[in-house]
DNA sequence: AGATTTATTTTGACTATTCAAAATAGGTCG
DNA sequence: CGACCTATTTTGAATAGTCAAAATAAATCT
């Protein structure tokens, strides 16, 4: 019954919210779903009319219980419907998040359920980002990045945090990948650059706004 | 960039008319998208404006060559997306219509490409109704139907036009599935029944109305 | 404190789609 | 032919979503 709208709405809020606590700034939101501020502050108050947000005039926005429930269920379309593109239709990791983007409001739940199980209940998508389960519990760890890992530490990339094709082409083409092995061998603050030796392939020079896409953790 | 609305309009005058040719009257749509018969007039103007149709005022509406082309890759989604729930996802051939409904507007060309190819290139979806070509090309063979056919010859079933879960349900219980061998046994036209022998399973009977929905064709 | 900048909200307008109800054009039938 | 029936069209109004531009509140800066 909410209309992909008011479904992209609810998934920008929770994005934007890490985890759902804080405030949104409408500004923000805007941006987001690419629509003017006056667009936004006029649909967030027939969310709040309809129990989906608790809008605090000039501060910003919240999802309510309910609105965080189903901002979770088109999260964990959206990430299935990816990771179903990567693994069985075979598509480019770089493009399937424009698909998913109409798909997440077209399939039913019905729909949902059997995909996770043909893909075998992932609980992560092609880019690492995490698959909220059936139940709305979401993996909230947080991770360091390639702008701010510590050096020299043989680490694993576990997401990539940045869904623009372009980003995602250059970070496939250069063996960034979730799972792909590397460590940081310099990191130059005023120069704004971070320098990664991957086990295999030649040495990259990333700028620390790209390095702090990658998110790490300690190779096991 | 036609809207979902514009989609279902065309595809279903398209269907309404037997290939493209005929005149789709006014109420007729209106019945089959249920809306009322002064939202479809409407709309259709619009359709004519932007070149999708043809209006012959009072008489009714009729696909354009661009219009055909639209409602031929909206009907060949709905039908590959239904064998995909089918073949792939195991799902209930009497409920797919209703999410492929949806779906049909959210693939895109490339994953309707990538599907296909899954598939196997399937010419019929699982209710046996013929899947549009890329090219646009659609089998428009007429199939007699269990209320017309011959009696005591051996048949197949080919088709079933009913999209009703119900109907659907009944029939697969039944074992009306395309594929399926059978014969009439006797057709009483002042009784409105056909009474059906398959060549597993119960003797079966049906009014005239059920009977003229299962197509088939003469055992091979 | 007063002036200025910035984010948010308001206002007025527009598109797409729909319905209810009244008006009308075409037949049809006696 | 003229009354009548039926399908279609018109008219007026509503809802969802959006933008441009003006108004306003809050924060920041002399
Ligand atoms: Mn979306
Ligand atoms: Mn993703
Ligand atoms: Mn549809
Ligand atoms: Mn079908």
């Amino acid at each position: 019954m909410a209309t992909s709208t008011v479904e992209n709405y609810l998934k920008h809020i929770l994005l934007l919210s890490e985890g759902g606590e804080e405030l949104v700034p409408m500004g923000a939101l805007a941006e987001a779903l690419a629509v003017v501020p006056g667009t936004v502050t006029t649909m967030v108050k027939s969310l709040a009319d309809s129990g989906h947000v608790e809008h605090r005039p000039r501060q910003g926005v919240r999802l309510s219980a309910e609105g965080r429930r189903v901002a979770l269920n088109v999260l964990r379309k959206h990430r299935l419907v990816e990771t179903f593109l990567v693994n069985v239709l075979k598509m480019d990791w770089a493009t399937v998040h424009a698909e998913a983007e109409q798909l997440e409001h077209a399939i039913s739940d019905e729909v949902l359920d059997r995909l996770d199980a043909l893909l075998g209940h992932p609980t992560t998508d092609p880019h690492g980002d995490p698959i909220p389960s059936r139940q709305g519990k979401i993996d909230s760890q947080v991770y360091a990045t390639l702008a701010t890992c510590v050096v020299e530490k043989g680490l694993r990339v576990v997401r990539i945090t940045e869904q623009s094709a372009e980003f995602l082409q250059f970070a496939d083409l250069n063996g960034l990948q979730p799972g792909a092995s590397l460590r940081v061998t310099e990191r130059n603050l005023a120069a704004g650059l971070v320098s990664v030796k991957k086990t295999t392939g030649r040495p990259l020079i990333l700028s620390l706004a790209a390095a702090g896409k990658i998110l790490v953790q300690p190779a096991r």
